[in-house]
DNA sequence: AATTAAATTTAGACAAATCTAAAAATTTGT
DNA sequence: ACAAATTTTTAGATTTGTCTAAATTTAATT
């Protein structure tokens, strides 16, 4: 498998091109940064090697050999990302770049082991889970902060954007996993909220509202 | 840099083409498993990029900043071969093939990190040095063991042949770096010597011998 | 249902890295 | 020194992944 060709299968999987829904070419060179007719060649190049469902004029979708490809691929992925801040002190804003690179080395070998050396995590810096080497993984159990009642709160356990610039923002306000998030008033005019975090009050928009994952204390 | 630049210099570094020996397209192209006509084309980009001296049917050298480069990929290659054996439990036999790729992944501030997870190691596991960040190295003081006097000892420091099969015979010898080797006889018909190492006497061919470096004790 | 708009594919081109076969330059041998 | 052998380069082709521009199909609108 080329480089590319991971890069497209891993593209898809996030696309929710698993369980048979197709996703139109537009809809991947958009988020490849590339042209549809590049898609289209590669959507053919795919479906020839069986990772790829391909009906023309309508978008691909990954069959079972592509969903497990794209889980592998995932899988180090996050790996590396976990390694990058437990081991070497990243940050979580640097982490995807240099991941993006680790994620296409071949060898199964270096991932279990760097899988044994972080003591099998579950889930990466963001929040999202690792598949295991088998390929399953569990979505956690978890809400927008936005969806939030009002008053409750809950532990921040992950973000969905997960731009460097957001995770700056977060940073330097004191945002981080595993903190408790208590939603104290929602705005009505713009539907910001003032939150309490790590002892500090904060108001904070909408936008960011629904790009932090918590989970409700049980 | 693309990933095939970067081999090219290696290569090239390696066959002695600092110092303005001139390296033949021929000697690069067998060494890389290639042909001398796309050697004869890569050359010509290199030394557009001034990281080569290109004479037409003569050869290339490295430039200044080929040699940077070179020491650069030779740093982080053996560096990324000491984290395989040191925190994965890989085999020095096992480490290059991933070392290959790992070389290539383009972050400063991994490389400087994996350095400093290492505790700035001196030498790979092949006992080759690892220059600094800002491209020293100093070659160790060795023989080869077929240069020992008769009789003598040193402490292995190094091989010169890093393939597998030579690697796995070290191993099930119990010859590996660290250990003293003592040269017991000389067997005048083929070379061949009687040594000492680990407790054990074992006779050795000569290209056995000529492959592993000593360093006499001082 | 026909026309317009949008999305998708095809056709042809390009850059990177490689190859083969033929031409040119260099080295070797006598 | 000159022919033969070797090495090196050139020319043209190939593969992968990409692009642009034109053609085609699908979707939307009136």
């Amino acid at each position: 498998m080329t480089r590319a060709e991971e890069n497209y299968i891993k593209t898809i999987f996030h696309l929710g091109g698993n369980a048979s829904q197709l996703i139109s070419t537009n809809a991947i060179a958009e988020q490849m940064e590339t042209k549809p007719s590049s898609v289209t060649d590669m959507a053919k190049k795919l479906a020839d090697k069986n990772l790829v469902k391909y009906v023309r004029y309508q978008g691909v979708s990954l069959t079972d050999l592509g969903i497990k490809t794209a889980l592998s691929i995932i899988r180090k992925h996050r790996l590396w990302e976990v390694f990058l801040v437990k081991k070497l002190d990243f940050t979580w804003d640097e982490v995807h770049e240099v991941a993006e690179q680790l994620e296409h080395i071949k060898s199964e070998k270096l991932v279990d082991k760097i899988d044994e050396l972080l003591d099998f995590p579950k889930y990466d810096p963001h929040g999202d889970p690792i598949p295991t080497k088998s390929g399953e993984f569990l979505e956690r159990d978890k809400q927008l902060l936005s969806e939030l009642e009002i008053p409750s709160s809950g532990i921040c356990v992950g973000v969905k954007d997960t731009s460097a610039t957001f995770l700056k923002f977060l940073d330097k306000n004191h945002i981080a996993l595993g903190h408790e998030i208590t939603v104290l008033e929602k705005e009505d005019f713009d539907d910001s909220l003032k939150i309490r975090i790590a002892g500090r009050e904060l108001q904070i928009s909408n936008q960011i509202a629904t790009n932090l994952y918590v989970k409700k204390e049980s």
